[in-house]
DNA sequence: ATAATATGGATAGCAATACTTTCCACTATC
DNA sequence: GATAGTGGAAAGTATTGCTATCCATATTAT
């Protein structure tokens, strides 16, 4: 197929096709002459996939092509695979590292060591979390430590479900598809949940009934 | 205090906080010359918040205004502050109304009537939650719906330990803060749990010991 | 056969966002 | 009285994620 059946398969404009391509989301097409190439059916897969990492994930296009070149990349375990979609897809941010910071980074260590979890020191996530939790130290909202261990519990309950859902799949290339796109929906999809729950909660508690 | 002093206390640089009182998302300080004001702890306080919602929850300058500004707006309930706070920080998207979207539709729908949940059908959660879901389907991805129920359960219970401590807040105005850093703050603090607790799953699972 | 349309690829342009910089008349401070 | 700082307005800038324009060639329609 040629780039007009690939935008309309896929929904995503032309131009925007040709940008993903210099960008590297998305792979060239198969030369057949000076001005044409083929694309098939791996080019709408990846095309789709590209966009759901960059709309409803919300990565950068640098972020999106590094996920999606890790995850296609040869030689890598399931492991290495979920390693490195999470170092792919967590934006770089400074930090800011004052005092509250360290107690944070502290506290991430001990709830990572008191959950007995096996997590690299490289993994951006323990930054980030460092960062969040820093963030509600200076705005004074220190309580909400008091929780952090029912959702580091609530966190071991998705991964779980969501490390077996993948491990399920045959091939390689499969669960590499299946972490890039669990990573980036499964937030969207969570924080999604989390916000009806919260409706719900806090009419029943709060609301007339 | 002025400028200067605002600025060493929050770590913002001066022009960013001009920016921010030009965009509304701090009120200006009371005036006391023609190129004179003074302020006080409440806008160190809304500064920081402020930067919070932008730097480590990702809100854009308009949401994080309309979120402030509805937060601290007379006659607000506990109740409306939730909903409302949920509205302002969900950024206007557009959706592809496909048959993949009628279904997902369809799923959020079963899935809150399933759960016995109160939620307002104004509530964004429910077309960001669709369209994930959508998108989820359009990758042929769709085992994962077999998750959603463990998901949802999982967010009923960070729901329940969230309210209870927001509720347990003095006066309006500390429930709105808490509500506001909560709902923001809170998104990054579960997705990077997610991922550690992913990290630690698959190293058991699949990994060496 | 030829006219209209489409293609791949390169380059340039554009709109939005989140700041920064520059000015300026004035104020505070040394 | 010199120097530095202030609030406020306006213009400038860097980045991001596309769009638009060109153009030599290909394909398709007539």
């Amino acid at each position: 197929m040629r780039i007009a059946e690939l935008s309309r398969r896929t929904g995503v404009p032309i131009p925007t096709i040709k940008y993903y391509l210099r960008e590297g989301l998305v792979p060239a097409g198969e030369r057949t002459g000076p001005n044409q190439a083929q694309y098939g059916e791996a080019h709408v897969k990846r095309l789709k996939l590209a966009r759901a990492l960059v709309e409803v994930g919300g990565l950068s296009i640098a972020s999106a092509r590094e996920a999606l070149r890790l995850m296609f990349s040869a030689g890598l375990s399931e492991l290495d695979t979920i390693g490195k979609a999470q170092y792919a897809m967590t934006p770089a941010r400074e930090y800011v590292e004052d005092e509250a910071w360290d107690e944070a980074v502290t506290e991430v260590d001990e709830l990572i060591a008191k959950r007995g979890w096996r997590v690299k020191a490289t993994n951006p996530a323990r930054r980030t979390l460092a960062d969040a939790l820093a963030t509600l130290r200076r705005l004074d909202q220190d309580d909400y430590f008091e929780l952090l261990d029912s959702y580091a519990e609530t966190a071991e309950r998705l991964a779980d479900t969501e490390i077996e859902t993948v491990a399920r799949r045959g091939d390689l290339d499969s669960v590499a598809e299946a972490v890039v796109v669990w990573t980036a929906v499964g937030d969207t999809v969570v924080a999604s949940l989390r916000r009806l729950a919260q409706e719900d909660r806090s009419t029943r508690l709060l609301g007339n009934p």
